[in-house]
DNA sequence: CATAATAGTTATACTTTTGTAACCATTATA
DNA sequence: TATAATGGTTACAAAAGTATAACTATTATG
């Protein structure tokens, strides 16, 4: 009998090209954001004010990239620099208005184009896509959000 | 309330940056593969022999693109050029036995690599997000796998 | 048969991402 | 206080992915 481990792994390695292809792809050409800006202001949706640091934690990538993608963002009024009163050392982002309502705008052109395919699927089907990925979300978020992968 | 279609979107945003960084940068370290070369064996794993046409539509990749991996992916002889003997344009594509086995290892150190983070999970845990991975996998690869996005 | 369409390759330019190293400012530590 | 460590930026090189156009060979269509 197969592991579970197993199956995750053989399904997370299917899953994710199709991902990239449904997200990544029709996004592109809806916004100027580049993947890299929509993970970041993604992340910065979800938990709020994050330093740099944390950003390439979360999303494991060198700092120097987060720089660049953060420098665009700001250009494009997408989020804002803060110094961190309690260390100096540290700049925090976050997201500013406009940033939060392109991000929602980017959500409801996903919806809209995964909208032609799901009309595929039965109701059923819907309701367990939407708590498959429920899940999926949640399990991963609290096994991968947090962690430090590499030291750049 | 909110719609099905709209968490759907919202939990797939959020999953992808997730799997981007669970899958493509652990496997970076492990092999020489470039991701879109693990796109590539991956679906010519699930579908056997593709046609290059069929492998740029099934993961929405410029024909060209496609072209520069497969020839990467023969010089290291993970997969063979064959030409199609009822249609002398199309060249198929398929895993050798050395690709075949290099993405089993691909997917042996994807396993390894999230036994260190699944650990913090429970059995029922488990249980629930191979189920669910199963659901997305399956729901996703039937409305999202056939289509063909765009003509290069 | 002439022409259009398709499959694939080659070439080229560009963007995004990755990876390093060097550097400054600030904080922690011996 | 001298030194090490941390957070972030800058600069640079290289890899990977994207986009287009031009081209060959083959097949489909008028």
């Amino acid at each position: 009998m197969k592991l579970n481990i197993d199956i995750i792994a053989e399904n997370l390695l299917a899953i994710h090209p199709l991902l990239y292809k449904s997200i990544s792809k029709p996004l592109k050409n809806k916004s100027s954001i580049t993947p890299g800006g929509m993970f970041v202001m993604g992340i910065l949706k979800r938990n709020g004010m994050l330093s740099m640091s944390d950003i390439g934690n979360y999303l494991s990538m060198p700092k120097p990239h987060v720089t660049v993608i953060i420098d665009r963002l700001i250009e494009e009024e997408y989020v804002l620099r803060q110094n961190d009163p309690n260390d100096r050392r540290v700049v925090n982002i976050l997201l500013t208005d406009k940033g939060i309502s392109e991000f929602e705008e980017l959500k409801e052109a996903l919806s809209l184009n995964l909208k032609s395919k799901l009309v595929l699927l039965s109701e059923e089907e819907l309701e367990q896509l939407s708590k498959a990925s429920q899940q999926m979300k949640e399990i991963l978020i609290s096994i991968l959000s947090k962690e430090k992968n590499k030291e750049y």
